[in-house]
DNA sequence: AAGTGGTCTAGACCACGCC
DNA sequence: GCGTGGTCTAGACCACTTT
């Protein structure tokens, strides 16, 4: 690794730009994999920590990211996100040219918490659907999912193939329709259960989207949280005024 | 600092979670200075690093914050943040109960760039007004935003009072309604100017909201580009589908 | 088995905030 | 001027992935 003019590469902002370079001026492609953390040291003349330093600040840019114990690697471009499409994580992500994949992890019957009874208007501790999904795009799992709905609106639900859009199977098989969304979008720390669903490290910064889908009648047809990676995603939304 | 039961504070995880449950129960409010690093490190038995990727944990989480060199700090609740509301900063903070400022850093004419051309329909090298702002909730700056207008929309708008909210002044002063929005919000790296204007560390984590108004006519009013702290917000949007 | 990242130690010096 | 965080060094051992 060579650097560009004169920075100083014994200081870890230094380092950090002599590998932004090589990723900028297009040497590393896409999921490329970065050299060993011993190999830049040698490069450089700095401590490890320092070379680690400068990777965990790459990290926090969205530069790069890595597969524990593995290695670094260059991040692909963010994918669009829009939440008030419905055509659904697969078909958008297509869209975008990028290769998409749903990952059903499980499905129980849940008694409903006193937020989960909060949000749905039902009393504590009556039954609700959970599901759990992961999704990819190019085979990188970008965001894990729980999503809950009331049995009474769609019973049987459990039933049906819940890999691709389950608005699409509400829409069809429960003549149930969204009206009306409510989305919260906060960034947060990826914590245990989801940092190891997405098979990387506790703590990583990521970005929560919840979402609650209402009918026309007002009943919360569909109740879903998104752990997503922060360096997978840009949201982006359309909205008219008045 | 003593522990819940059993954690193990040598390592960085244990060190977080005694830190975590202190503040958690409440022993520490909102702003309060934790005790510093070496302290820390002498309730723990811990090497001063250990602390520190325990302290960079809690940081990512949105926990704590820090001034530099000064110490680290508890974090207040984030405040919510609705793009579709036309009202203003100032007072949807002041409706959460919090206190509000806004500060103008400066104004300029610039010339389009490409990508600025590109957006509002100009010729590049066009004349476009150029507004530096940052805002704070309860005393702690909380964004910078850098925001282009059309002079041709708003002739001498720069002499109007641009401490409040523009859109107010667009609409009192020269009759132009926002009917679209279209709003990109993506995690970032806070990078030198903006680090540096929230007097933060360069490299910490924030969010990007992207902001172009429109009017009636699809004219682009106004171009908003806001740099959040990422523990300081959460984006909360209500939508109407269909 | 070899190599990788993940973690940790025990020092050190500096620039800067605060008093 | 003292204490703080910011940075850095030069080791070490472990758990895991990869070959």
């Amino acid at each position: 690794m060579d650097l560009p003019d004169g920075a100083d590469t014994r200081h870890y902002l230094g380092v950090r730009d002599s590998i932004a370079a090589h990723i900028e001026n297009g040497d590393l492609g896409h999921n490329a994999c970065l050299p060993s953390e011993r190999q830049l040291q040698s490069g450089t003349g700095a401590a490890r920590g320092t070379v680690r330093a400068a990777l965990f600040q790459l990290e926090a840019e969205g530069l790069i990211y890595r597969k524990e114990r593995s290695g670094w690697y260059v991040s692909p471009a963010p994918i669009v996100y829009d939440p008030t499409r419905w055509e659904g994580f697969m078909s958008y992500v297509k869209a975008q040219g990028r290769d998409p994949k749903t990952e059903l992890l499980g499905t129980c019957e849940v008694q409903a918490t006193a937020a989960l009874a909060d949000i749905f208007g039902v009393d504590a501790g009556a039954t609700l659907y959970e599901l759990r999904r992961r999704r990819y795009v190019d085979d990188r799992a970008v965001l894990v999912e729980t999503i809950y709905v009331d049995p009474r609106l769609a019973p049987g639900l459990l039933d049906h193939d819940l890999d691709g859009s389950l608005t699409q199977v509400l829409k069809r098989e429960y003549v149930v329709d969204v009206a009306r969304n409510r989305i919260d979008m906060q960034p947060c720390a990826l914590t245990q259960a989801e940092a190891a669903a997405l098979r990387v490290k506790s703590g990583l910064p990521g970005l929560l989207v919840t979402r609650i889908s209402y009918d026309a009648q007002g009943r919360v047809v569909e109740y879903d949280q998104e752990y997503w990676r922060h360096d997978a995603l840009k949201v982006s939304v359309d909205i008219r005024v008045g």
